[in-house]
RNA sequence: GUGAGCGUAGCUCAACUGGUCAGAGCACUGGAUUGUGGUUCCAGGGGUUGGGGGUUCAAGUCCCCUCGCUCACCCCA
């Protein structure tokens, strides 16, 4: 029989990786928290039509990266490709609007999308989101994006890049539609296969293609900045001032359309130069309308996802520090079986100190024992002469210096010594 | 979904044009040091060479199929 491995685009995140995970998660929270933000957990998967009407049914995600399933009820549920539309339908069912505005939430988890693996792309992904729901002012946008950027600065991330947009809303986005469609028909024929369908359905994805063809034909396209109605160019800018204020250097991409349908106004990313082709570590921005599609109320909203992976990557190219890596304070050496019970008397004396210990349950030799021991700060080595005289020697592994404690003594005085 | 590259011990990799080719280093365990680590030395366990079929006197090495991994396209975290 075949080993049963894990599926395909899925990976386990084992010990040597998993405590840097846990540095970038607890700084993300600590600056989450202190940006006046509330963590909620929200469920993993939803009602199918959650993300198809959310996120919009044209969309890559919606139509062939979905994790969909029947339950044994016959309901459509789907592994949720992202948190955003959750986030919203979370508000709207727990008539977060009744209360004081903006209501500010983050929440962190795995994400699902049935794509080709490859390089910084997997199929169940962690992403750090944050929303801001229930406001219109664009300090809001900024403050976004000054939680990412100050984020990834905390992390030592550099070598970003991020871009900003305007993708309208609709008021102006129709009429920007219809410019680019009028301006891109006689050159349809030239088109990629894949723009092409995008003609009729997405015109503004056209501008994003990276085919070398077809940006020489959008080169030449309408400007959107140049549609924007009153309302969201006032808006564009006053992000723009905002984002100065915060010293963000930011620059402004034209072609940015990201590839969820819910966006209005504000789209950014945040684009690193050590991941491979997939080199979004951050994408957000204002989706004023999501919550009427998912059949809510008017509710604005601006947020950003980030994804784990993407930014361990970048920080274990960069060099990037996780902090301290974990450790034990002391290690129990058992030379000799006759005394385990002294040996597990000790080491719970020391775990009620709150010290993290540990001791070897494979009756392996005294000199593996201290190969163990040498990534503790400390050996305490329990035999038959120190088990008879109520001591144990306690050995520092740093320095090699060695003593004698009296065994009831040990486990504070190893505390204090680590001055805890 | 499309394309390219790759699949030999837990890990990193050897094995000339098919002919003792199933190996090394690291890791793990034991010993040298009958109770002391990060240096040495010795020894040991662990692989039906991803799986299946074919060609051949003979295949890890050639052909086909299949599975898997990786990278890229698409799109994005």
């Amino acid at each position: 029989m075949a080993e049963i491995t894990a599926p395909r685009g899925v990976r386990d995140v084992l010990p040597d990786e998993s405590w840097k995970w846990a540095y970038v998660l607890g700084q993300f929270r600590g600056l989450a928290e202190s940006f006046g933000f509330s963590e909620v957990h929200l469920p993993i998967f939803e009602h199918t039509e959650l993300f198809s009407r959310g996120i919009g049914d044209t969309t890559d995600v919606v139509e062939k990266e979905m994790y969909t399933f029947e339950d044994q009820a016959g309901r459509s549920l789907t592994l949720r490709p992202e948190a955003t539309a959750s986030m919203v339908r979370s508000y709207l069912e727990h008539h977060m609007a009744s209360g004081p505005q903006p209501v500010k939430l983050w929440c962190a988890g795995p994400m699902f999308r049935y794509e080709k693996p490859q390089k910084g792309r997997y199929r169940q992904f962690w992403q750090l989101d944050v929303e801001v729901l229930g406001s219109v002012n664009p300090l809001v946008d900024v403050e976004i994006i000054g939680l990412s950027l100050e984020l990834y600065r905390r992390l030592g991330m550099t070598n970003l890049e991020v871009v900003v947009n305007s993708v309208g809303c609709p008021v102006c986005r129709p009429a920007y539609r219809e410019a680019l469609q009028s301006y891109l028909r006689p050159h349809l024929g030239e088109l990629c296969g894949s723009c092409r369908s995008r003609f009729d359905r997405n015109p503004l994805r056209i501008l994003d293609c990276k085919k070398e063809t077809c940006k020489a034909i959008t080169e030449g396209a309408p400007d959107v900045m140049d549609s924007l109605c009153d309302e969201c160019s006032g808006h564009f800018a006053a992000v723009r001032r905002g984002l100065d204020l915060l010293g963000a250097r930011t620059h402004i991409d034209k072609r940015l359309v990201r590839g969820l349908d819910y966006y209005t106004k504000t789209a950014y990313e945040v684009l690193s130069g050590d991941l491979g082709a997939q080199n979004a570590v951050c994408g957000g921005g204002r989706y004023d309308n999501l919550a009427e599609s998912i059949g809510g109320p008017h509710v604005p909203g601006v947020g950003f996802a980030s994804g784990i992976e993407r930014i361990v990557l970048t920080m274990e190219q960069q060099g990037c520090s996780f902090g301290r890596a974990p450790s034990l304070d002391a290690f129990v050496v058992c030379v000799d079986e006759a005394i385990r019970d002294e040996a597990v008397k000790l080491l719970y004396a020391l775990r009620r100190e709150g010290l993290g210990a540990d001791m070897d349950y494979q009756g392996r030799s005294v000199k593996t024992q201290f190969k163990t021991a040498s990534q503790a700060a400390f050996a305490c080595i329990l035999g038959g002469d120190e088990a008879a005289r109520g001591v144990v020697a306690v050995k520092e592994m740093a320095t090699g210096n060695q003593e004698e404690l009296l065994f009831d003594d040990a486990a504070s005085s190893i505390r204090s010594r680590l001055s805890r």
